[in-house]
DNA sequence: TATGAATGAGATTTCATTCAT
DNA sequence: TATGAATGAAATCTCATTCAT
């Protein structure tokens, strides 16, 4: 069997058995029988643990960021690119549970080596939808009406909405990625513009 | 020593190794020794890992609804409410960051014994938020102007929103728990206000 | 409370303890709380657990050889008085089943210490047996029938047998310290008494 | 090295260790050390110490019936199998002197899932020895002259002095199996022939 | 390309034992 | 006389990793 497809077996079972049951109590034991092969072969071709679990994050994160991009239309108005995004995101991230939960639960909470793997798609997630929501402002003013500094942590709130409605949903049976991807449109969208409109919610005192 | 202050030092240690490092890279060795104490006396005393891990979630997530409790004042208006209770909540996640991080990070990754615990919590603040958010359109219209079928994903949202921004907050030196607040309410305020109004965000097709 | 009804309690809770559990897996917890003290307090009067098993194998002995002792009406035939040995024998060990298991189990399968405070009182029983087997054969015919080597292993074998039936009865509801005690002069009187009137066995060959 | 041989080589260890130490006070550190392998190894092979110790009974166990079974030949005379039987079996247990105190001593003092594994065999040889004695009933009158009930309890005395003859022979040096088997054939089966002529003892009152 | 055999290091947990009072 | 508080040492067991083939 080619190199190529032996790995793929491989993360594949890494991924299912890291996702599911983390990083630490995932063992290399379980993986190499989920993938169908002897241990020292994992070790031949992914190296060690610490590296079969970078190649996992860094797999799941492309396949991530392409089915988000993939999803998008450049040039159409921003909220259609948002939706767009927002539906191919709650797709993908339905069609590989596994996969989300080492980027979403299981990279984050384990350390420095592989919490910046994951940091770097997220941050590329959110300067996307930060570009996106002055691109939104620009469209309803022509100039942008919010200061700069308070576009960013827009950003973070909408993408922080978007991963718990993920987990949401694939913990929630019955609920689609297109009813997810309403919710938080319905939930964010309407709160971005009153915000363009210059009308916030102002604290008391 | 007396035993009560005792156990919560070693509390106060195992919140912290449990919240940096995870319930399995966390190793009773490393609690121990930052508590100050012998293993043998932690095991005296809080019975095994798994028993000291549930103990450090029920304990923070019990301060957790008693900070946010603490800050309502019930029969104000529900943004003044909801503004109250966002306060109080990333004031504490920002002065407990381990306990937090035991809570959301931890807690949901490690399988049943643990996840059930803090999902009750969870449970509680998210029906508090869907009471706001229903009591919220009835301040506005005098009845229910919202579908009871969507209010529930709505609060799942902004609670999860909450959750994000407090974890963000945490990693992002200089935001204070006011700004954390006056975003999300600003994200999420204005657009539930919408929606209220019968304005909702309609998907394209 | 006097020291000496105290003691008498720790060793109760002991040779119960060290009965069932042997001596390995008896724990001094489990001794001093069935005991109904401390555990320093176990220590204070015992010193430690070696030398408590110690005191229990030599206190059960004790009693042991009393109650067999206290049967027996010297001067008797020699099979009136092994009869009563042997009903003396099996009514303490069923009436004490946790001191026999001590002295019969446990204490000769947990080395040196311990092995040759009980082989002390065995030995002591053997001699006896071989007494009363000596003056039986006398009895029978005035003079000695039995070559001097040849007593010393039978009077094992009684022995031997005895402990097997002493167990057997403990272990089988309903059998009585009589039946045993029929059973084992059933199987070797009539023997020992063909032996003495020279008409052993003989092996093939 | 291939398994099977591993594998023997720590029984082997296992059964020495345990044979000296007993079960609680054996140390897989000391199995391992002694079998020459490293500790991980005996867990790969044989799982637990609870089931190593399993192990070993059941080895030592079908060691021994077998070689009492193959010892004996069928449709002989009844005292000539018994005579037989027990060569074989003081034989055995003189060579194999830890698997026997395995079965002996160890087995039956430590709790329910080793000492049923045992009593399994004890049974199957009481079984055996009791239909000896009804088959030299028999042999000697035509018809059964021992009530039923009589013979289990006179088998189990049997293999009762059998087993503490086995522990004195192995512990008194010089003696033979050939000699403890003969003592115990003329210990027990004059006398057994004195009861099938209805000649039993009877105590006294 | 692929694996059966093997291990060093470290995890949780238990227990006999002692101090300070 | 009696105990609550505390620990050093050692047990069982797991796991990432490598060697020889």
């Amino acid at each position: 069997m080619p190199r190529a497809e032996r790995e793929r077996q491989m993360m594949d079972a890494a991924v299912a058995t890291f996702g599911r049951r983390g990083y630490r109590a995932a063992s290399m034991d379980e993986i190499a029988e989920l993938a169908g092969v002897s241990k020292p072969l994992v070790y031949l071709y992914l190296n060690s643990k610490e590296d079969l679990f970078s190649a996992c994050i860094r797999r799941e994160a492309a396949a991530l960021v392409e089915a988000v991009r993939g999803g998008i239309t450049p040039g159409e108005p921003a909220d259609q690119q948002l939706w767009a995004g927002l539906l191919a995101f709650f797709t993908h991230t339905a069609e590989c549970p596994d996969g989300w939960s080492v980027l979403h639960s299981q990279a984050r909470t384990h350390g420095e080596p592989f919490a910046r793997e994951v940091a770097v798609m997220r941050e590329e997630i959110v300067a996307f939808v930060t570009l996106l929501i002055a691109e939104a402002a620009r469209e309803a003013h022509g100039n942008p009406t919010l200061p700069e500094g308070e576009v960013a942590p827009l950003a973070e709130a909408l993408v922080g909405a978007a991963e718990a409605l993920a987990v949401w949903a694939n913990a929630t049976p019955g609920v689609t990625a297109r009813e997810a991807a309403t919710t938080l449109m319905n939930f964010s969208w309407a709160g971005l513009a009153n915000l363009m409109q210059g009308k916030p919610w102002s604290p008391p005192k």
